[in-house]
DNA sequence: TAGGGTTATCGTCAGATCGACGAGAAGACC
DNA sequence: GGTCTTCTCGTCGATCTGACGATAACCCTA
Protein backbone atom coordinates (compact mmCIF):
# COMPACT_ATOMS: atom_id res chain seq x y z
CA UNK A 1 0.00 0.00 0.00
CA UNK A 2 0.92 3.66 0.02
CA UNK A 3 2.91 3.78 -3.17
CA UNK A 4 2.71 6.02 -6.25
CA UNK A 5 -0.09 4.99 -8.51
CA UNK A 6 -1.97 3.49 -5.62
CA UNK A 7 -3.76 6.63 -4.43
CA UNK A 8 -6.85 8.49 -5.60
CA UNK A 9 -5.81 11.28 -7.99
CA UNK A 10 -7.03 14.77 -7.16
CA UNK A 11 -6.77 18.09 -8.91
CA UNK A 12 -5.47 20.83 -6.62
CA UNK A 13 -6.27 24.47 -7.29
CA UNK A 14 -5.87 27.78 -5.52
CA UNK A 15 -8.65 30.34 -5.23
CA UNK A 16 -8.01 33.93 -4.26
CA UNK A 17 -10.12 36.24 -2.15
CA UNK A 18 -8.58 39.60 -3.00
CA UNK A 19 -10.14 42.45 -1.07
CA UNK A 20 -9.72 46.18 -1.35
CA UNK A 21 -11.50 49.30 -0.18
CA UNK A 22 -12.56 51.67 -2.93
CA UNK A 23 -15.30 54.22 -3.36
CA UNK A 24 -16.65 53.66 0.13
CA UNK A 25 -17.15 49.93 -0.22
CA UNK A 26 -15.35 46.71 0.50
CA UNK A 27 -14.72 45.15 -2.88
CA UNK A 28 -13.56 41.75 -4.05
CA UNK A 29 -11.68 40.92 -7.22
CA UNK A 30 -13.85 38.68 -9.39
CA UNK A 31 -13.49 37.23 -12.86
CA UNK A 32 -16.22 36.28 -15.28
CA UNK A 33 -15.89 32.69 -16.38
CA UNK A 34 -15.36 32.11 -20.08
CA UNK A 35 -15.72 28.34 -19.98
CA UNK A 36 -18.25 25.78 -18.85
CA UNK A 37 -19.31 25.00 -16.22
CA UNK A 38 -20.77 28.20 -14.81
CA UNK A 39 -19.91 29.99 -18.05
CA UNK A 40 -20.63 33.69 -17.75
CA UNK A 41 -20.88 33.60 -13.96
CA UNK A 42 -18.63 35.51 -11.60
CA UNK A 43 -15.98 33.50 -9.81
CA UNK A 44 -12.91 34.00 -7.68
CA UNK A 45 -9.64 34.18 -9.57
CA UNK A 46 -7.48 31.11 -9.28
CA UNK A 47 -6.06 28.16 -11.13
CA UNK A 48 -4.29 24.85 -10.98
CA UNK A 49 -1.26 24.25 -8.86
CA UNK A 50 1.63 23.16 -11.04
CA UNK A 51 3.29 19.89 -10.32
CA UNK A 52 6.62 21.42 -9.34
CA UNK A 53 5.54 24.50 -7.39
CA UNK A 54 4.37 24.82 -3.81
CA UNK A 55 0.75 25.68 -3.12
CA UNK A 56 1.80 29.00 -1.58
CA UNK A 57 3.84 29.83 -4.67
CA UNK A 58 0.88 29.01 -6.89
CA UNK A 59 -1.26 31.48 -4.94
CA UNK A 60 1.36 34.21 -5.25
CA UNK A 61 1.76 33.51 -8.94
CA UNK A 62 -1.97 33.67 -9.62
CA UNK A 63 -2.26 36.85 -7.58
CA UNK A 64 0.49 38.51 -9.57
CA UNK A 65 -1.08 37.37 -12.83
CA UNK A 66 -4.49 38.73 -11.86
CA UNK A 67 -3.55 42.02 -10.24
CA UNK A 68 -0.20 42.74 -11.80
CA UNK A 69 1.12 43.41 -8.31
CA UNK A 70 3.32 41.32 -6.09
CA UNK A 71 4.34 41.70 -2.49
CA UNK A 72 0.81 41.93 -1.16
CA UNK A 73 -0.13 40.35 2.11
CA UNK A 74 -1.26 36.81 1.33
CA UNK A 75 -2.39 34.22 3.82
CA UNK A 76 -4.04 30.87 3.65
CA UNK A 77 -7.74 30.98 4.33
CA UNK A 78 -8.78 27.36 4.22
CA UNK A 79 -9.17 24.34 2.01
CA UNK A 80 -12.42 23.35 0.38
CA UNK A 81 -12.79 19.73 -0.59
CA UNK A 82 -16.37 18.62 -0.95
CA UNK A 83 -16.58 15.77 -3.48
CA UNK A 84 -19.05 17.49 -5.82
CA UNK A 85 -17.84 21.07 -5.64
CA UNK A 86 -16.67 20.80 -9.23
CA UNK A 87 -19.03 18.83 -11.45
CA UNK A 88 -16.28 17.60 -13.76
CA UNK A 89 -13.78 15.99 -11.44
CA UNK A 90 -12.53 15.76 -7.91
CA UNK A 91 -10.94 19.10 -7.06
CA UNK A 92 -9.52 20.25 -3.76
CA UNK A 93 -9.03 23.98 -3.62
CA UNK A 94 -6.81 25.92 -1.25
CA UNK A 95 -8.18 29.42 -0.72
CA UNK A 96 -6.01 32.44 0.05
CA UNK A 97 -6.84 35.87 1.35
CA UNK A 98 -5.09 38.96 0.02
CA UNK A 99 -5.60 42.51 1.21
CA UNK A 100 -4.74 45.17 -1.35
CA UNK A 101 -4.67 48.94 -1.50
CA UNK A 102 -6.85 50.65 -4.08
CA UNK A 103 -5.19 49.29 -7.19
CA UNK A 104 -5.79 50.47 -10.73
CA UNK A 105 -8.38 48.51 -12.69
CA UNK A 106 -7.22 44.90 -12.72
CA UNK A 107 -5.67 43.59 -15.86
CA UNK A 108 -7.87 41.19 -17.76
CA UNK A 109 -6.16 37.90 -17.06
CA UNK A 110 -4.86 35.66 -19.76
CA UNK A 111 -7.59 33.06 -19.40
CA UNK A 112 -10.34 34.97 -17.64
CA UNK A 113 -12.87 36.77 -19.75
CA UNK A 114 -13.00 39.88 -17.57
CA UNK A 115 -11.83 40.92 -14.15
CA UNK A 116 -13.22 43.71 -12.00
CA UNK A 117 -13.76 44.92 -8.46
CA UNK A 118 -17.23 44.15 -7.16
CA UNK A 119 -18.61 45.43 -3.84
CA UNK A 120 -19.08 42.40 -1.64
CA UNK A 121 -22.55 43.59 -0.69
CA UNK A 122 -23.62 43.20 -4.31
CA UNK A 123 -22.13 39.78 -4.91
CA UNK A 124 -24.60 36.96 -5.40
CA UNK A 125 -24.24 33.30 -6.26
CA UNK A 126 -20.74 32.89 -7.58
CA UNK A 127 -19.59 29.80 -9.45
CA UNK A 128 -18.80 26.58 -7.55
CA UNK A 129 -18.71 27.16 -3.79
CA UNK A 130 -17.00 30.51 -4.22
CA UNK A 131 -19.74 32.38 -2.38
CA UNK A 132 -18.90 30.44 0.75
CA UNK A 133 -15.18 31.05 0.28
CA UNK A 134 -15.71 34.76 -0.24
CA UNK A 135 -17.86 34.92 2.87
CA UNK A 136 -15.17 33.18 4.90
CA UNK A 137 -12.56 35.57 3.52
CA UNK A 138 -14.54 38.66 4.43
CA UNK A 139 -15.15 37.33 7.91
CA UNK A 140 -11.46 36.58 8.32
CA UNK A 141 -10.52 40.06 7.16
CA UNK A 142 -12.91 41.63 9.64
CA UNK A 143 -11.45 39.61 12.47
CA UNK A 144 -7.88 40.37 11.42
CA UNK A 145 -8.44 44.09 11.73
CA UNK A 146 -9.14 43.67 15.42
CA UNK A 147 -5.89 42.20 16.57
CA UNK A 148 -3.38 42.77 13.76
CA UNK A 149 -2.18 45.93 12.01
CA UNK A 150 -3.40 44.61 8.66
CA UNK A 151 -5.86 47.41 8.14
CA UNK A 152 -2.84 49.27 6.83
CA UNK A 153 -2.64 46.78 3.95
CA UNK A 154 -5.71 48.49 2.48
CA UNK A 155 -3.97 51.87 2.49
CA UNK A 156 -1.11 53.14 0.40
CA UNK A 157 2.44 53.24 1.65
CA UNK A 158 1.77 56.47 3.51
CA UNK A 159 -1.60 57.33 4.95
CA UNK A 160 -3.39 59.42 7.53
CA UNK A 161 -5.23 58.27 10.60
CA UNK A 162 -8.49 59.32 9.00
CA UNK A 163 -7.83 57.15 5.94
CA UNK A 164 -7.13 54.20 8.18
CA UNK A 165 -10.26 54.88 10.18
CA UNK A 166 -12.28 54.96 6.99
CA UNK A 167 -10.98 51.48 6.18
CA UNK A 168 -12.13 50.18 9.53
CA UNK A 169 -15.52 51.81 9.20
CA UNK A 170 -16.11 50.35 5.75
CA UNK A 171 -14.85 46.85 6.49
CA UNK A 172 -16.69 46.61 9.79
CA UNK A 173 -19.72 48.56 8.66
CA UNK A 174 -19.77 50.75 11.76
CA UNK A 175 -18.87 54.33 12.51
CA UNK A 176 -16.03 55.06 14.88
CA UNK A 177 -15.28 58.08 17.02
CA UNK A 178 -12.38 59.90 15.33
CA UNK A 179 -10.85 61.03 18.62
CA UNK A 180 -10.89 57.67 20.35
CA UNK A 181 -9.70 55.92 17.19
CA UNK A 182 -6.82 58.34 16.93
CA UNK A 183 -5.85 57.76 20.54
CA UNK A 184 -5.94 53.96 20.31
CA UNK A 185 -4.20 53.71 16.97
CA UNK A 186 -1.36 56.03 17.85
CA UNK A 187 -1.06 54.47 21.28
CA UNK A 188 -0.77 50.84 20.14
CA UNK A 189 2.89 49.82 20.22
CA UNK A 190 4.37 49.36 16.74
CA UNK A 191 1.17 49.96 14.80
CA UNK A 192 2.19 53.20 13.11
CA UNK A 193 5.45 55.02 12.52
CA UNK A 194 5.25 58.75 11.95
CA UNK A 195 6.93 60.12 8.87
CA UNK A 196 7.01 63.70 10.14
CA UNK A 197 5.19 64.80 7.01
CA UNK A 198 1.67 66.09 6.66
CA UNK A 199 -0.90 66.13 3.90
CA UNK A 200 -2.37 69.26 2.39
CA UNK A 201 -5.92 68.07 2.08
CA UNK A 202 -8.87 70.19 1.10
CA UNK A 203 -10.94 71.37 4.01
CA UNK A 204 -9.55 70.94 7.46
CA UNK A 205 -6.29 70.89 9.26
CA UNK A 206 -3.51 68.91 7.55
CA UNK A 207 -3.09 65.38 8.89
CA UNK A 208 0.13 63.68 9.89
CA UNK A 209 1.32 60.94 7.56
CA UNK A 210 2.18 57.50 8.89
CA UNK A 211 3.66 54.28 7.58
CA UNK A 212 2.92 50.78 8.75
CA UNK A 213 4.78 49.83 11.92
CA UNK A 214 6.60 46.58 12.52
CA UNK A 215 4.24 44.97 15.03
CA UNK A 216 2.63 41.68 14.05
CA UNK A 217 -0.14 41.80 16.64
CA UNK A 218 -1.91 44.69 18.28
CA UNK A 219 -1.61 45.49 21.98
CA UNK A 220 -4.22 46.33 22.97
CA UNK A 221 -6.49 45.13 20.15
CA UNK A 222 -9.05 47.40 18.55
CA UNK A 223 -12.59 46.44 19.33
CA UNK A 224 -15.53 46.43 16.98
CA UNK A 225 -18.62 48.44 17.74
CA UNK B 1 -7.94 23.19 -21.24
CA UNK B 2 -9.39 22.45 -17.86
CA UNK B 3 -10.76 19.03 -18.53
CA UNK B 4 -10.34 15.72 -16.72
CA UNK B 5 -7.05 14.10 -17.56
CA UNK B 6 -5.53 17.46 -18.36
CA UNK B 7 -4.42 18.42 -14.87
CA UNK B 8 -1.47 17.47 -12.68
CA UNK B 9 -2.49 14.58 -10.39
CA UNK B 10 -1.95 15.08 -6.68
CA UNK B 11 -2.38 12.84 -3.68
CA UNK B 12 -4.41 14.50 -0.94
CA UNK B 13 -4.03 13.44 2.66
CA UNK B 14 -5.21 14.64 6.05
CA UNK B 15 -2.92 14.94 9.05
CA UNK B 16 -4.24 15.28 12.57
CA UNK B 17 -2.86 17.31 15.43
CA UNK B 18 -4.72 15.77 18.36
CA UNK B 19 -3.93 17.46 21.65
CA UNK B 20 -4.85 16.58 25.18
CA UNK B 21 -3.78 17.48 28.70
CA UNK B 22 -2.66 14.60 30.85
CA UNK B 23 -0.31 14.19 33.77
CA UNK B 24 0.52 17.90 33.88
CA UNK B 25 1.63 18.16 30.27
CA UNK B 26 0.24 19.11 26.90
CA UNK B 27 0.42 15.93 24.84
CA UNK B 28 -0.01 15.12 21.17
CA UNK B 29 -1.20 11.88 19.67
CA UNK B 30 1.60 10.40 17.57
CA UNK B 31 2.03 7.15 15.68
CA UNK B 32 5.23 5.31 14.92
CA UNK B 33 5.61 4.69 11.23
CA UNK B 34 5.78 1.09 10.12
CA UNK B 35 6.67 1.77 6.48
CA UNK B 36 9.32 3.62 4.53
CA UNK B 37 10.02 6.45 4.28
CA UNK B 38 10.74 7.58 7.83
CA UNK B 39 10.20 4.03 9.03
CA UNK B 40 10.30 3.89 12.82
CA UNK B 41 9.94 7.65 13.20
CA UNK B 42 7.08 9.36 15.00
CA UNK B 43 4.49 11.03 12.81
CA UNK B 44 1.09 12.64 13.04
CA UNK B 45 -1.82 10.29 12.44
CA UNK B 46 -3.52 10.71 9.12
CA UNK B 47 -4.19 9.13 5.77
CA UNK B 48 -5.42 9.48 2.26
CA UNK B 49 -8.64 11.23 1.43
CA UNK B 50 -10.94 8.81 -0.36
CA UNK B 51 -12.21 9.77 -3.75
CA UNK B 52 -15.85 10.03 -2.69
CA UNK B 53 -15.56 11.63 0.73
CA UNK B 54 -15.03 15.27 1.66
CA UNK B 55 -11.76 16.35 3.19
CA UNK B 56 -13.51 17.22 6.44
CA UNK B 57 -15.12 13.78 6.55
CA UNK B 58 -11.75 12.16 5.96
CA UNK B 59 -10.35 14.01 8.96
CA UNK B 60 -13.25 12.94 11.17
CA UNK B 61 -12.92 9.36 9.97
CA UNK B 62 -9.20 9.20 10.67
CA UNK B 63 -9.72 10.79 14.06
CA UNK B 64 -12.31 8.19 15.00
CA UNK B 65 -10.06 5.40 13.75
CA UNK B 66 -7.10 6.63 15.77
CA UNK B 67 -8.77 7.63 19.01
CA UNK B 68 -11.88 5.52 18.95
CA UNK B 69 -13.83 8.64 19.83
CA UNK B 70 -16.05 10.78 17.66
CA UNK B 71 -17.71 14.10 18.29
CA UNK B 72 -14.52 15.89 19.28
CA UNK B 73 -13.92 19.46 18.27
CA UNK B 74 -12.16 19.36 14.91
CA UNK B 75 -11.06 22.34 12.89
CA UNK B 76 -8.93 22.91 9.88
CA UNK B 77 -5.46 24.10 10.68
CA UNK B 78 -3.89 24.66 7.30
CA UNK B 79 -2.71 23.00 4.14
CA UNK B 80 0.88 22.02 3.51
CA UNK B 81 1.89 21.65 -0.08
CA UNK B 82 5.62 21.95 -0.64
CA UNK B 83 6.63 19.91 -3.68
CA UNK B 84 9.19 17.73 -1.89
CA UNK B 85 7.47 17.21 1.44
CA UNK B 86 6.94 13.55 0.57
CA UNK B 87 9.90 11.98 -1.26
CA UNK B 88 7.75 9.50 -3.18
CA UNK B 89 5.17 11.66 -4.88
CA UNK B 90 3.41 14.98 -4.89
CA UNK B 91 1.25 15.11 -1.78
CA UNK B 92 -0.85 17.98 -0.50
CA UNK B 93 -1.88 17.50 3.08
CA UNK B 94 -4.72 19.24 4.90
CA UNK B 95 -3.98 19.44 8.61
CA UNK B 96 -6.67 19.46 11.29
CA UNK B 97 -6.57 20.34 14.95
CA UNK B 98 -8.53 18.32 17.51
CA UNK B 99 -8.75 19.03 21.23
CA UNK B 100 -9.56 16.01 23.33
CA UNK B 101 -10.16 15.30 27.01
CA UNK B 102 -7.87 12.85 28.75
CA UNK B 103 -8.77 9.76 26.77
CA UNK B 104 -7.77 6.20 27.62
CA UNK B 105 -4.62 4.96 25.91
CA UNK B 106 -5.21 5.27 22.18
CA UNK B 107 -5.99 2.16 20.24
CA UNK B 108 -3.17 0.98 18.03
CA UNK B 109 -4.47 1.91 14.61
CA UNK B 110 -4.94 -0.61 11.88
CA UNK B 111 -1.98 0.52 9.81
CA UNK B 112 0.12 2.34 12.37
CA UNK B 113 2.66 0.37 14.33
CA UNK B 114 1.96 2.08 17.63
CA UNK B 115 0.09 5.11 18.86
CA UNK B 116 0.66 7.00 22.07
CA UNK B 117 0.43 10.37 23.78
CA UNK B 118 3.71 12.25 23.76
CA UNK B 119 4.31 15.51 25.65
CA UNK B 120 4.87 18.17 23.04
CA UNK B 121 7.93 19.43 24.91
CA UNK B 122 9.63 16.09 24.27
CA UNK B 123 8.77 15.80 20.59
CA UNK B 124 11.68 16.05 18.19
CA UNK B 125 12.00 15.70 14.44
CA UNK B 126 8.86 14.00 13.27
CA UNK B 127 8.51 12.44 9.84
CA UNK B 128 7.90 14.63 6.78
CA UNK B 129 7.10 18.25 7.78
CA UNK B 130 5.02 17.10 10.73
CA UNK B 131 7.12 19.01 13.25
CA UNK B 132 6.08 22.23 11.57
CA UNK B 133 2.45 21.17 11.49
CA UNK B 134 2.49 20.19 15.15
CA UNK B 135 4.06 23.52 16.05
CA UNK B 136 1.35 25.37 14.15
CA UNK B 137 -1.30 23.31 15.88
CA UNK B 138 0.02 24.04 19.35
CA UNK B 139 0.23 27.72 18.56
CA UNK B 140 -3.33 27.71 17.27
CA UNK B 141 -4.56 25.92 20.38
CA UNK B 142 -2.87 28.46 22.62
CA UNK B 143 -4.46 31.32 20.75
CA UNK B 144 -7.88 29.66 20.74
CA UNK B 145 -7.94 29.50 24.53
CA UNK B 146 -7.81 33.26 24.69
CA UNK B 147 -10.95 34.13 22.85
CA UNK B 148 -13.01 30.95 22.62
CA UNK B 149 -14.37 28.61 25.29
CA UNK B 150 -12.43 25.68 23.78
CA UNK B 151 -10.38 25.10 26.89
CA UNK B 152 -13.38 23.13 28.02
CA UNK B 153 -12.73 20.64 25.21
CA UNK B 154 -9.76 19.39 27.22
CA UNK B 155 -11.97 18.64 30.20
CA UNK B 156 -14.60 16.02 30.68
CA UNK B 157 -18.28 16.70 30.30
CA UNK B 158 -18.46 18.14 33.80
CA UNK B 159 -15.53 19.87 35.40
CA UNK B 160 -14.54 22.33 38.08
CA UNK B 161 -13.07 25.77 37.65
CA UNK B 162 -9.79 24.51 39.08
CA UNK B 163 -9.57 21.75 36.47
CA UNK B 164 -10.18 24.28 33.74
CA UNK B 165 -7.58 26.59 35.20
CA UNK B 166 -5.08 23.74 35.25
CA UNK B 167 -5.69 23.30 31.51
CA UNK B 168 -4.93 26.94 30.86
CA UNK B 169 -1.82 26.86 33.00
CA UNK B 170 -0.45 23.79 31.25
CA UNK B 171 -1.26 24.85 27.70
CA UNK B 172 0.03 28.38 28.19
CA UNK B 173 2.86 27.43 30.49
CA UNK B 174 2.06 30.14 33.02
CA UNK B 175 0.52 30.19 36.47
CA UNK B 176 -2.77 32.00 36.97
CA UNK B 177 -4.31 33.52 40.04
CA UNK B 178 -7.14 31.19 41.11
CA UNK B 179 -9.36 34.01 42.33
CA UNK B 180 -9.10 36.21 39.28
CA UNK B 181 -9.44 33.22 36.98
CA UNK B 182 -12.58 32.18 38.78
CA UNK B 183 -14.05 35.65 38.49
CA UNK B 184 -13.32 36.01 34.78
CA UNK B 185 -14.41 32.54 33.82
CA UNK B 186 -17.69 32.63 35.70
CA UNK B 187 -18.32 36.18 34.57
CA UNK B 188 -17.88 35.58 30.83
CA UNK B 189 -21.27 35.30 29.21
CA UNK B 190 -22.08 31.76 28.08
CA UNK B 191 -18.73 30.25 28.96
CA UNK B 192 -19.94 27.96 31.75
CA UNK B 193 -23.30 26.65 32.88
CA UNK B 194 -23.57 25.54 36.47
CA UNK B 195 -24.93 22.08 37.11
CA UNK B 196 -25.76 22.78 40.74
CA UNK B 197 -23.67 19.81 41.77
CA UNK B 198 -20.38 19.78 43.59
CA UNK B 199 -17.46 17.40 43.74
CA UNK B 200 -16.32 15.65 46.87
CA UNK B 201 -12.61 16.00 46.33
CA UNK B 202 -9.95 15.13 48.79
CA UNK B 203 -8.59 18.04 50.74
CA UNK B 204 -10.39 21.33 50.49
CA UNK B 205 -13.84 22.66 50.04
CA UNK B 206 -15.94 20.94 47.38
CA UNK B 207 -16.00 22.71 44.04
CA UNK B 208 -19.02 23.50 41.91
CA UNK B 209 -19.37 21.47 38.74
CA UNK B 210 -19.89 23.16 35.40
CA UNK B 211 -20.62 22.18 31.85
CA UNK B 212 -19.54 23.94 28.71
CA UNK B 213 -21.73 26.93 27.86
CA UNK B 214 -23.12 27.74 24.44
CA UNK B 215 -21.00 30.77 23.60
CA UNK B 216 -18.75 30.54 20.54
CA UNK B 217 -16.51 33.45 21.47
CA UNK B 218 -15.52 34.87 24.81
CA UNK B 219 -16.53 38.32 26.00
CA UNK B 220 -14.30 39.53 27.41
CA UNK B 221 -11.42 37.30 26.27
CA UNK B 222 -9.00 35.77 28.72
CA UNK B 223 -5.53 37.18 28.47
CA UNK B 224 -2.29 35.32 28.70
CA UNK B 225 0.28 36.20 31.32
C1' DT C 1 -14.97 17.79 69.39
C1' DA C 2 -11.59 21.18 68.61
C1' DG C 3 -8.00 22.74 65.78
C1' DG C 4 -5.13 22.86 61.62
C1' DG C 5 -4.58 22.06 56.55
C1' DT C 6 -6.45 22.57 52.02
C1' DT C 7 -9.08 24.26 48.38
C1' DA C 8 -13.06 27.10 46.68
C1' DT C 9 -15.34 31.37 46.47
C1' DC C 10 -16.36 36.19 47.43
C1' DG C 11 -14.64 41.17 48.30
C1' DT C 12 -11.74 45.08 48.19
C1' DC C 13 -8.83 48.48 46.24
C1' DA C 14 -5.63 51.04 43.31
C1' DG C 15 -4.29 51.51 38.55
C1' DA C 16 -5.34 50.99 33.62
C1' DT C 17 -8.59 51.30 29.98
C1' DC C 18 -12.86 52.64 27.48
C1' DG C 19 -16.54 55.39 25.46
C1' DA C 20 -18.57 59.96 25.27
C1' DC C 21 -17.51 64.37 24.47
C1' DG C 22 -15.33 69.28 25.10
C1' DA C 23 -11.88 72.24 23.24
C1' DG C 24 -8.02 74.00 20.80
C1' DA C 25 -5.00 73.78 16.39
C1' DA C 26 -4.36 74.53 11.64
C1' DG C 27 -5.69 74.74 7.29
C1' DA C 28 -9.36 76.52 3.16
C1' DC C 29 -12.78 79.69 1.66
C1' DC C 30 -15.50 83.95 1.58
C1' DG D 1 -11.37 88.65 10.14
C1' DG D 2 -15.08 85.22 10.34
C1' DT D 3 -16.62 80.70 9.45
C1' DC D 4 -16.20 76.06 8.03
C1' DT D 5 -13.73 71.78 8.07
C1' DT D 6 -10.81 68.27 9.88
C1' DC D 7 -7.12 66.93 12.99
C1' DT D 8 -5.33 66.36 17.58
C1' DC D 9 -5.13 66.63 22.57
C1' DG D 10 -7.69 66.45 27.23
C1' DT D 11 -11.14 65.36 30.61
C1' DC D 12 -14.39 62.59 33.12
C1' DG D 13 -17.06 58.81 34.86
C1' DA D 14 -17.86 53.87 34.17
C1' DT D 15 -15.70 49.64 33.65
C1' DC D 16 -12.12 46.29 33.78
C1' DT D 17 -7.67 44.33 35.52
C1' DG D 18 -4.35 42.39 38.66
C1' DA D 19 -2.89 41.82 43.47
C1' DC D 20 -4.37 40.07 47.48
C1' DG D 21 -7.25 39.77 52.00
C1' DA D 22 -11.02 37.21 54.01
C1' DT D 23 -14.35 33.70 54.54
C1' DA D 24 -16.55 29.09 53.50
C1' DA D 25 -16.59 24.27 53.51
C1' DC D 26 -14.60 20.22 53.43
C1' DC D 27 -10.76 16.42 55.43
C1' DC D 28 -7.62 14.85 58.85
C1' DT D 29 -5.63 14.23 63.39
C1' DA D 30 -5.43 14.37 68.12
Amino acid sequence: MYSPGDFPPFAVTVDLVVLTVRSDALCALLVRRGEAPFRGRWALPGGFVRIAESVDDAAARELAEETGVSGLHLEQLGTYGEPRRDPRMRVVSVAYLALAPDLPVPVAGTDAAAASWVPVSEVSSLAFDHSVILGDGVERARAKLEYTPLGTAFCGREFTVAELRRVYEIVWGVSLDPRNFHRKVTGAEGFLTATGQTTARDGGRPAALYRRGDAAVLHPPLVRG
